[in-house]
RNA sequence: GCGUUCGUAGCUCAGCCUGGAUAGAGCAUCAGGUUCCUAACCUGGGGGUCGUAGGUUCAAAUCCUAUCGAGCGCACCA
């Protein structure tokens, strides 16, 4: 549409003895925020500014000659210095309609992937209790990614990555912490680091525990395992509650026979050193990490020999590398520069990074103050705490209305919208009450929107589908000026694997489908055949994203 | 100190990549709307030096530079 627009204006400064390409006119063509300004607007500026002429002007004589209205408008006027064009929208709009009632759950989606495989890695918490909201952020994100992904025709295959071979872990069998339930985890957790924190004699029983599972002790495989085990069963379990699964659980341990080979390897390349203290390390001095640290070093050893984790990562990612043609980690903002790190020791030994996808903290806001979420302090809401408060707030919320819909969708949309509008790479401040506010920008007033318009459908006894198309109202208008937005707006959230773009424009999409909802009635009405099959659209459109955010719809709620 | 991300209304955010027409939402606040398809909704009011200062440009919340403030990172945690 904006060629035919970039050939009329080129036309018309032709006639002017205006000399422009139609590659820059098509550059400046913009679709106005405002309804008002039509549906694309030439501004005159770069053009007056070439002319030395004023663009309030240019636009009154380029406008002058364009004589013959062409049928794709309904009008075209200036105002000021831009030039607006409106579209004659009901030919278009019935075609969008048709496309989405046609291609349902598939529209909007592209064949990028053409089947490849993309191994997803997320959440991926130390196996020592029970997730906090601030580690979610990382789940929710990476299984938003896997269902947008899956949508451009890739095979999403999602892996799990247990950090079983741990201080952290190694803390809990000492403590004796593989006859407790998940539950009881976490306070042990807490109470032991404490104590190895105070006490050196502690800490040297911790190592030697390591030592001793590296060295394949029987027992100390044992002990860890089982508490890992605990752990992982625990976590996954909550985090299947909020409909997160995984199609493989990668454990730590698994890679300690290949460290060997790592370092050999490493060896080779001659940027392998031992340190003072017996440590291994890898020189990183030319490379892009050397401006970002003090010392440009990656420690792979301790100095007892005992591997640490970014040695036994090197291992797994490779691993993983051979799984897919793509290769996705989702980490935390902490994680930036270790994950250049590992991509320049990858790099070394002639290996690729996987694409990675940080993303910012969350803070817990109380009391005019933000505070990070800290496991060991208690400062945290837990995943599991967050989802049975919202739970009872949702079946409170039902019983009030008498509606009837399952109170724990309605939670773990509230949840996971609530993690996901956000920018990721922007902190999010946690507010237990507002994340239980289920009014305004929340996931409850989407599924609300859905729950609305299926209504309507319910209730219509249509006489005729003769689609009467009169002139559109301003919201049927803006309703299918955004439907149309779809397409482009998941596109975005797959190149930029951002699955706040999708949150947003869910959003929007609602918000507008209530003020049509307000205005204009179906039922009954003169257009009931066309606005049934818009709201259709709609309840297709919407639910196609929040599908891709991993939140579910409800026919009533 | 070095690197990095962020700074937009009382609070929480969108817009910034790809510069354009009066800077948008939600919460809170005030005033309205339900004999009518679900009021978890809608309409309206008040509330903004877009951190600050320069620069580029016909045009800057958006690009560049500097500066202030906050988060995160910078050797035997993972």
């Amino acid at each position: 549409m904006k060629e035919v627009i970039a050939k009329l204006i080129k036309k018309a400064l032709g006639e002017l003895d205006i000399d422009a390409k139609e590659q820059d006119i098509l550059n400046v063509i913009e679709t106005p925020k405002n309804p008002d300004f039509g549906d694309f607007a030439f501004p005159c500026f770069a053009i007056a500014n070439q002319a030395k002429t004023n663009p309030h002007d240019l636009a009154l004589e380029v406008r002058g000659k364009i004589r013959q209205l062409p049928a794709e408008f309904t009008d075209i006027q200036t105002s000021g210095p831009y030039i607006n064009f409106f579209l004659n929208r009901n030919q278009t709009s019935i075609e969008l309609i048709n496309k989405i009632l046609a291609k349902k759950e598939r529209f909007g989606s592209q064949d990028i992937g053409k089947k490849q495989k993309a191994l997803i890695e997320h959440t991926s918490i130390n196996p020592n209790a029970s997730p906090h909201v601030g580690r979610v952020r990382n789940a929710i994100i990476g299984d938003s990614i896997v269902k947008i992904l899956a949508f451009m025709n890739f095979k999403p295959e999602v892996h799990y990555y247990v950090n079983d071979v741990s201080k952290q872990i190694a803390m809990l069998v000492l403590a004796n912490a593989d006859k407790l339930k998940f539950d009881a985890m976490l306070k042990k957790y807490v109470e032991t680091a404490k104590k190895v924190e105070k006490s050196k004699k502690l800490e040297q029983e911790v190592f030697l525990l390591l030592n001793n599972l590296e060295k394949n002790d029987k027992k100390t495989v044992a002990k860890f395992k089982k508490i890992t085990n605990t752990c992982v069963k625990g976590q996954a379990k909550i985090l299947a509650d909020i409909n997160i699964k995984y199609d493989f659980f990668d454990y730590e341990s698994k890679y300690l026979v290949k460290t060997k080979e790592i370092l050999a390897e490493l060896q080779k390349t001659k940027k392998l050193h031992k340190d003072k203290q017996g440590r291994l390390y890898l020189d990183q001095r030319g490379t892009v990490v050397k401006n970002k640290m003090k010392s440009p070093v990656l420690v792979l050893t301790r100095s007892d020999g005992t591997g640490l984790y970014p040695l036994r990562d090197i291992a797994y990612t490779i691993d993983k590398l051979k799984k897919a043609q793509r290769n996705i980690i989702i980490l935390g903002e902490d994680q930036k520069l270790y994950f250049l790190q590992l991509k320049e020791a990858l790099k070394l030994l002639k290996h690729e990074a996987p694409e990675v996808i940080h993303y910012s903290f969350v803070l817990l806001k109380s009391k005019g103050k933000n505070k990070k979420m800290a496991t060991r302090k208690g400062d945290v809401v837990l995943l599991a705490d967050f989802l049975n408060e919202a739970i009872s707030k949702a079946k409170k919320e039902i019983a009030k209305r008498k509606t009837g819909g399952d109170p724990k969708k309605i939670a773990v949309g509230a949840i996971k919208y609530s993690l996901l509008k956000n920018n990721q790479n922007k902190v999010i401040v946690f507010s237990l009450d507002d994340a239980l506010n289920f009014e305004g920008d929340t996931g409850p007033y989407l599924q609300y929107s859905y729950a609305r318009a299926s209504s309507i459908i319910r209730k219509a006894k249509p006489k005729s589908n003769q689609i009467i198309l009169k002139e559109l109202h301003d919201k049927e208008t803006a309703l299918i000026k955004k439907l149309s937005d779809f397409q482009q707006i998941i596109l975005s959230a797959y190149n930029n694997l951002n699955p706040s773009l999708i949150a947003n424009y869910s959003y929007q999409l609602a918000q507008i489908f209530n003020e049509f909802y307000h205005e204009c009635p179906v039922i009954d009405s003169e257009q009931e055949a066309f606005r049934l099959s818009l709201v259709n659209a709609f309840r297709q459109v919407l639910k196609n994203s929040l599908n891709l955010l991993g939140i579910d719809v409800l026919e009533k709620m």
